[in-house]
DNA sequence: AACAAACAGGTGTATATTCACATTATAACG
DNA sequence: CGTTATAATGTGAATATACACCTGTTTGTT
């Protein structure tokens, strides 16, 4: 269990792609620094935007994240009136929409966030589209094992 | 702020590399759970065994891990006895090593850990080296910006 | 020897992630 | 109509991640 185990770990699909993860999370959570926003956190309220009012289901459904992690998700949010959580449809349901705080912040945040992907993008010459489709079949094929 | 956030959202690096992560990562948790070995901790248990024995510092750099990170990820591994934590070369530094326990449990989970190497790789049509080597380009040029 | 710089490590705080389980509300059905 | 299945959401517990900051140790310089 030597230099071989080594070896097999520097393969690893799951290790090279939450190393990746990591790596670029810092990059882009620099990037949006100024508009006091993590990276889960853009993608939230993104998506919240693209759909002016979402259920928690609907919008887990969207982002791909497991519903229990949206629901700590939102938190810090809410907590910080980025978003608003209102009674839904039914007395299940709820509605997540943004605030108008939240709606700044996301503008403030939407050309930093151009930015980290322009620089992404640039430094792959080109490749990302490619890249992009690679991971799409990659998570079908998680998904589907 | 429509559909063109959501289509920008939907090819965002940080996102998707985020999403894979996740579904890779459960697909290999699924795998590895009769060693009872989440993914992070078989990476680590893997690069301990490869080195035998190491400092913190030194590991957090093999696994390209904030230090900090991995002294809250070793507590886990500690509590159950599969590394040991002792006393290094310096009075500031420590060694780390594994147990007969974690070698056990190693040994246990890297079959397990193949079979979903191998499921992703051959769901991958021999496409893992290429994204491989991608995602290798796509982390430094993360940590360059 | 005295002091500053560099090194190894830990803690506080906050967010992210997920599974198993619980709760309440609606829908379906016999 | 009542019972059962399904849907929408929340919570407890555990791990993962990382930044800012703190402590003690060694090294290097004068």
């Amino acid at each position: 269990m030597d230099r071989k185990t080594a070896k097999k770990l520097s393969e690893c699909t799951c290790f090279n792609l939450r190393k990746a993860s990591r790596a670029v999370t810092q990059m882009y959570e620099a990037a949006l620094e100024p508009a006091g926003l993590r990276a889960p956190q853009f993608g939230i309220l993104a998506a919240v935007a693209a759909t002016k009012s979402v259920t928690i289901t609907r919008l887990a459904e969207i982002l791909v994240m497991d519903r229990t992690t949206l629901t700590r998700n939102l938190k810090p949010l809410t907590s910080r009136r980025l978003v608003k959580v209102l009674p839904g449809a039914d007395r299940r349901s709820k509605k997540v929409e943004l605030t108008k705080k939240g709606s700044e912040t996301l503008l403030r945040a939407v050309p930093l966030h151009k930015g980290a992907q322009a620089r992404i993008e640039s430094g792959l010459d080109g490749q990302w589209p490619n890249m992009l489709s690679d991971l799409t079949r990659l998570i079908r094929v998680a998904q589907k094992s």
